[in-house]
RNA sequence: GGCCUGAUGGCGGAGUGGUGACGCACCGGACUGCAAAUCCGUGAACCCGGGUUCGAUUCCCGGUCAGGCCUCCA
């Protein structure tokens, strides 16, 4: 089996194999920190760390490299320190802080290197120093300016005839532009506006030379994976190519470029409590990060997705259905006194095991990941009902094995269940547990649903089985 | 105005030139003191109009609707 994905420059899938096996590369456009990042913002963070994780698999955890940038450069980072009054470093700082923390809450793994333009400027400087040199660049009032007609493939990743689109186009063509799509590398800062030392006079980069610039110092030109929003295509990523290109003078740049669709956001949903609960950090307050990881993933990463309360929810019972197979499984294998070793499978769990992988080797299927990943759980329930230890044994771990390859079903399933709940809590719970297990004894259902009725005041939802009672919290709504 | 995507059951969402996954929800049954879970089972969809084809949800054309980009917004 090869991974396939689908390419934005060729427009079509074909089998992804890198330029070399023992260093593969991926580069993936990251926010600009002035924020809380919505939730949108984190549908490429954990699509692409799910290719991460497909790749490392494929080629070995160390051989895989994942840049992930942060903009730490910006006119709206501007706005925002001068509007409290602080330094720029005081705001993203803070909200890359913020970022990354919930990039984690939604079990993204951290990438290799996390580069910021601020840390970037001498190679950024050097860059554009290369395409003067190269003739693909030209100065002209203070600024630098990229020469779109010094590289003739210019519109071929987003698509766009460049004379269409300018002819169709709605904006005001600075004067010093030699052509209407040239954009600039290097500009003036303004006043009060951070600006660093060149060549080519005071002032600060602009947008997407960073990028180019990131990528070369953090993982060298070209390389295997460019990754972003759709929304990027054009300008962001033509533009990014063409300097690379020019200032390379390699023409891979990036061997496959790909873009995650965006999210249908229904306004009239959504406020579930109030106002926008569309920031991540808002939503990783109500819902546990895995459940939002799994929404994002609800998907094909390429089409667009309905956002909504009702797909976190049906997430969230996604997951339970899951975790509940982990945990009667590990009740039953408890129950039997013999921990069984070395048990073996059945021929149709590990079809379904492989058939995830399959699904995410096809361009990230995660829907077809997902459906073979309920087949197996339910072959490891089969096997449990037929009490039969080896094969539930093996398939549980089977099921943990294939979850994990896309950062599900690592943690506990009792924490799943209880997630969110302390020691104190859990004492109270268990107290009035017991409390109504004496009632249930004695078959004063009356009391007993009186408990009951307490423990929902608590949030507790309680499941009677053949070996007690087990709880877990309810659902948020 | 130009360019580009998409339209599948109540909801989310795969896929395919010929019995339309999967999950959630719903309904019936089993089980249960109650409830949950679980098990068995039922019902339910391919935007509209043409074309190609023995046959189209799938390919082509047109339309409608929705979304994106052309304004440093994933």
């Amino acid at each position: 089996m090869t991974l396939k994905l689908y390419d934005t420059m060729t427009r079509e899938k074909r089998a992804f194999v890198p330029r070399d096996p023992e260093r593969v590369t991926m580069y993936v456009c990251g926010p600009t920190v002035y924020n809380y990042a919505h939730i949108g913002n984190f549908r490429p963070v954990v699509v692409f760390d799910l290719l991460y994780r497909v790749l490392r698999h494929a080629f070995g955890p160390e051989r895989v490299l994942y840049a992930a940038n942060v903009t730490d450069v910006d006119d709206k980072i501007n706005r925002k320190a001068a509007d409290e009054g602080v330094p720029i470093a005081t705001i993203t700082e803070r909200y890359l802080a913020a970022y990354n923390a919930d990039a984690a809450a939604l079990l993204a793994l951290p990438p290799t290197f996390q580069p910021k333009v601020t840390e970037t400027m001498d190679a950024i400087v050097a860059m554009i120093a290369q395409l003067l040199q190269n003739g693909a660049a030209y100065a002209a009032e203070g600024h630098v300016l990229f020469d779109t007609q010094a590289y003739p493939d210019y519109g071929k990743l987003s698509g766009r005839p460049m004379d269409e689109m300018i002819a169709g186009a709605r904006v005001d063509v600075a004067p010093y532009k030699r052509h209407p799509a040239d954009f600039v590398l290097w500009k003036p800062s303004k006043e009060n506006e951070p600006e660093w030392e060149s060549p080519f006079g005071p002032g600060r980069p602009g947008w997407h030379i960073e990028c180019t610039a990131m990528i070369d110092q953090a993982l060298g030109l070209p390389i295997d994976i460019h990754g972003g929003g759709i929304d990027l295509v054009f300008p962001h990523h033509e533009n990014e190519r063409a300097q690379g290109v020019c200032a390379t003078h390699d023409h891979t740049y990036s061997a496959f470029w790909l873009h995650n669709g965006f999210l249908n956001m229904a306004e009239e949903k959504m406020s579930k409590s109030v106002g926008n609960v569309a920031l991540a950090h808002d939503l990783l307050k109500e819902y546990p990060g895995e459940a939002l990881r799994w929404a994002l993933l609800a998907g094909q990463y390429r089409q667009p997705l309905e956002w909504n309360g009702e797909l976190i929810d049906q997430a969230r019972n996604a997951l339970d259905r899951l975790y509940r197979v982990l945990d009667d499984t590990a009740r039953f294998l408890s129950g039997t006194g013999e921990p069984p070793a070395g048990g073996r499978e059945t021929d149709a769990m590990r079809a379904a095991y492989d058939a995830v992988f399959a699904a995410l080797e096809d361009d990230l299927n995660t829907p077809g990941a997902f459906a073979a990943l309920f087949q197996l759980a339910d072959q490891v329930r089969a096997a449990v009902m037929a009490k039969n230890g080896a094969q539930a044994s093996a398939g549980r771990d089977l099921l943990v094995q294939a979850g994990g390859l896309m950062g599900f079903l690592q943690g506990d399933a009792q924490a799943w269940f209880q997630g969110g709940a302390d020691e104190a809590f859990k004492a109270k719970v268990e107290e009035l547990l017991q409390a109504r297990q004496a009632a249930r004894a004695a078959k004063d259902w009356p009391q007993a649903d009186l408990i009951r009725g307490e423990l929902a005041a608590l949030n507790v939802e309680v499941m009677d089985g053949p070996a007690g009672a087990t709880w877990r919290i309810k659902d948020p709504s």
